[in-house]
DNA sequence: AGCACGCCGACT
DNA sequence: GTCGGCGTGCTC
């Protein structure tokens, strides 16, 4: 007998319930109704249409067959899911609580979806840009005679000066200046439109490949030990400790060539950061065309199409960031996540997926090399080599031994007694002097989250809160307006205080501070802004970067965006203004998060020929992880960081899953959460190696009117723990007393 | 009787 | 999550 039975993963069907539905297929979609394809099904009473993708074919089902409803449509012409990303899909439902459709739609590209269904298409990210058509200097030259008859004309020449390039659309909210100026400019030939895509693929040499660089000893040796793995034939895992500046990436492109030579796959993982046009020229100067790109700022087109050339095997490297763990490769043979300690690489909406646990899954089924890179890596990745279940390799030296810079611990406390309240202490003051006398550069680094622009009241101290969330407002230049980081809620500034009616008082971002302490200490000296308010008029930071680099701009003030990446031959000197403040907030990888902070700070002073030197400044110089961030004394801090896990009972230790409740009725929300952590309680009662923690609030306990409380199950993720969370979901959705809360679970959670 | 509303519960 | 079924209770 003929297969006639369809087991479909539903979409309209939430997590409590979902499960593979038995369908009828109909004799006429017998051909079509394969293991991979969307279909579309009624599904509940009112047999409302829903998605859904075909699991297994089979003959027979162990429902009541005489009360299956008939799948009503096919629509897809061949299966969009292999076989094995049909088993990825259940993996993932069980491992990160999610639906199996859930994960279907985190593995195909959005691109399948427009296309399929006859709507518009996404179009291509193009960014209309405006330039010179003339030279700097004849723009400049008849910027004065157009000053006082076209003064918008001669406010967008002059920008262009200084820019050559730039989005239209910042040039005239910028100019101050509307369309008709810009089209008269190009009427008289001094500008010319034309259209960028936001994110470029890299030049392709397609037909000049350069050799292969060159290994060092040290790189050669690891690069034979990490092929005999990936030769193997047997799934494998291993750490690559580098420090900054070590060559890990020419390991990754011999692994990688040798892959593709023996006609395998390869995905190599980066961090949002990290996928910069320099480094995609890089490795296309090796693969070529070989090379597909998959990144978030892709259109859904761009991204489809670079899906296609993958699948169709036309390209079988993949770049990309993390969704790009589910490119749709044939025969994978190597898979490298860079720099995987970084918190990027964790999707924190639904499907809250682990890059790296999706990897591992992968690698296992394909039998090949997982390789985990890292200059500092995540403390559960050390902790796995030391144990054995990877590999560990390590490239200790600096590649054309440089010197690791030197570096100076700062006490602020101290810098406070003797009377400095500014941000900048003595010696680091001293230090810029001196950097400056030699023509060289500094960066200085504010480690300070939400370095964002508040409004306050002088009389009475108010400051704008958002209406739908438990934070403050922030302000933003561009728009002069105030705005919620979390839910988008913004409105616009009063003239005076709503409370009290004194005068409001801008309190400048972090940043904008600093920048007005060093305007004071070093008076016509040079200083770069990189913020969220410089870099967003530009669209991205590498404009600022690249002036900084060629106009030799003497000191670059920044937040996160300085710290990661960038090499500037000509920067001897590196502050990091505030180092404790990750320290004492967040969860238990606080201390992991700042010393690789501090580290790649760090290592951005003196990449070039000339030595780099480096001030930290703490309020606590005695404290152990800055310490050792300060001497990049990776194994030390790794050594003191598993006594303190092992005290907190911490992952690598053990694991953690957390559990959420939130609603709209904050009283309700607590209830639930109190509900679930004794349900937890009560069900692991005589587990010593589990143990419930909470109910607390969120660290921003509510978010678009939404209250947020979260239990955190420090266990070991095995099928019981899981199949017991599972329970507890559906359990907490389907009681009535719990209406009006969802609630959800995350396997290894970030705050 | 006729219908608006709210709660319940099932989903192949 | 979403929708139909069905009870309650109000109105003509």
């Amino acid at each position: 007998m003929a297969a006639r039975i369809a087991k479909i993963a539903v979409s309209a069907a939430p997590y409590w319930i979902d499960k593979p539905y038995d369908y009828l297929i109909p004799e006429e979609l017998l051909e079509t109704a394969l293991p991979g394809v969307r279909v579309l099904v009624p599904f509940s009473r009112g047999n409302r249409q829903s998605e859904g993708v075909i699991l297994s074919v089979s003959e027979s089902s162990s429902f009541g067959s005489d009360k299956l409803k008939p799948l009503l449509r096919v629509l897809d012409d061949a299966p969009v899911l292999s076989e094995q990303q049909i088993r990825l899909a259940l993996f993932m439902r069980d491992r990160f609580f999610c639906t199996v459709y859930d994960a279907v739609k985190a593995i195909l590209p959005a691109g399948l979806w427009f296309d399929q269904q006859g709507q518009r298409r996404a179009k291509d990210k193009m960014l209309p840009m405006i330039r010179l058509a003339v030279s700097a200097e004849e723009a400049s030259a008849v910027i004065e005679a157009k000053r006082r008859r076209a003064p918008q004309q001669a406010r967008i020449l002059e920008l262009l000066c200084s820019f050559e390039a730039l989005p239209l659309h910042d040039v005239l909210s910028h100019a101050d200046a509307s369309r008709p100026s810009v089209k008269a400019l190009e009427k008289q030939e001094l500008v010319e439109l034309y259209e960028r895509e936001v994110f470029r693929r890299p030049e392709i040499y397609d037909d000049e490949k350069q050799p292969l660089p060159v290994l060092n000893a040290a790189q050669e040796s690891v690069f034979q030990g990490l092929q005999k793995l990936a030769d193997g034939g047997r799934a494998a895992a291993a750490l690559l400790f580098g420090v900054t500046g070590s060559g890990k990436t020419s390991v990754y492109i011999h692994l990688i060539e040798r892959q593709l030579r023996q006609g395998r796959s390869a995905i190599l993982l980066v961090p949002e950061i990290a996928l910069t046009p320099q480094m995609l020229q890089t490795f296309s100067s090796y693969f070529g065309n070989e090379i597909a790109v998959l990144h978030s700022s892709l259109s859904v087109g761009e991204r489809y199409d670079e899906w296609k050339r993958i699948r169709s095997g036309k390209a079988r490297l993949v770049i990309g960031t993390r969704s790009a763990v589910f490119a749709p490769v044939s025969d994978l043979g190597l898979l490298i996540i860079d720099e995987e300690q970084e918190e990027s690489y964790k999707s924190e909406n639904s499907p809250r997926y682990n890059t790296r646990d999706v990897a591992k899954y992968l690698c296992a089924r394909s039998n090949c090399l997982l390789l985990l890179g890292s200059a500092t890596p995540d403390i559960s990745s050390r902790y796995y080599a030391e144990t054995g279940r990877y590999s560990f390799f390590s490239l200790p030296e600096r590649y054309n031994d440089m010197a690791l810079p030197e570096v100076r611990i700062v006490d602020m406390k101290r810098e406070l007694r003797r009377g400095n309240i500014g941000d900048i202490s003595l010696p680091l003051r001293e230090e810029l002097a001196e950097t400056m006398a030699h023509g060289e550069q500094s960066i200085l680094f504010i480690n300070r989250r939400g370095a964002h622009k508040l409004i306050s009241c002088g009389s009475c101290g108010f400051t704008y809160k958002c209406p739908r969330c438990s934070v403050s407002l922030t302000y933003h230049s561009s728009n002069r307006r105030l705005i919620c980081h979390y839910c988008g809620y913004s409105q616009r500034v009063d003239p005076l205080c709503p409370d009290c009616g004194g005068e409001l008082k801008y309190i400048g971002s972090g940043t904008q501070y600093v920048v007005e302490q060093l305007n004071e200490l070093f008076p016509g000296t040079g200083i770069l802004r990189v913020d969220t308010d410089t870099v967003a008029p530009l669209g991205s930071h590498k404009q600022l970067f690249d002036r900084f680099q060629n106009e030799k701009i003497p000191i670059m003030v920044g937040t996160q965006m300085v710290a990661k990446g960038l090499n500037f031959d000509n920067v001897t000197l590196v502050g990091v203004l505030s180092a404790d403040q990750s320290l004492y907030a967040g969860d238990y990888r606080a201390g992991e998060r700042t010393f690789s902070l501090i580290t790649q700070v760090v290592g951005r002073s003196g990449r070039g020929t000339k030595p780099g030197r480096a001030v930290i400044q703490t309020y606590t110089p005695e404290n152990q992880t800055i310490q050792q961030a300060a001497s990049q004394d990776y194994e030390a801090f790794f050594r003191s960081e598993m006594e303190l896990r092992r005290l907190q009972n911490a992952p690598p230790v053990c694991d953690l899953i957390s559990v959420t409740a939130s609603g709209l009725v904050e009283e309700q929300v607590l209830r639930t959460a109190h509900y679930a952590a004794d349900w937890l309680r009560n069900a692991t009662a005589g587990q010593d190696s589990v143990s419930v923690m909470g109910p607390a609030p969120l660290p921003v306990v509510k978010i678009n009117n939404r209250y947020r409380y979260r239990i955190h199950i420090a266990c070991t993720c095995d099928a019981f723990m899981r199949r017991l969370v599972a329970q507890l979901l559906s359990e907490c959705s389907v009681d009535k007393r719990f209406r009006g809360v969802s609630v959800f679970a995350d396997n290894d959670p970030i705050d």
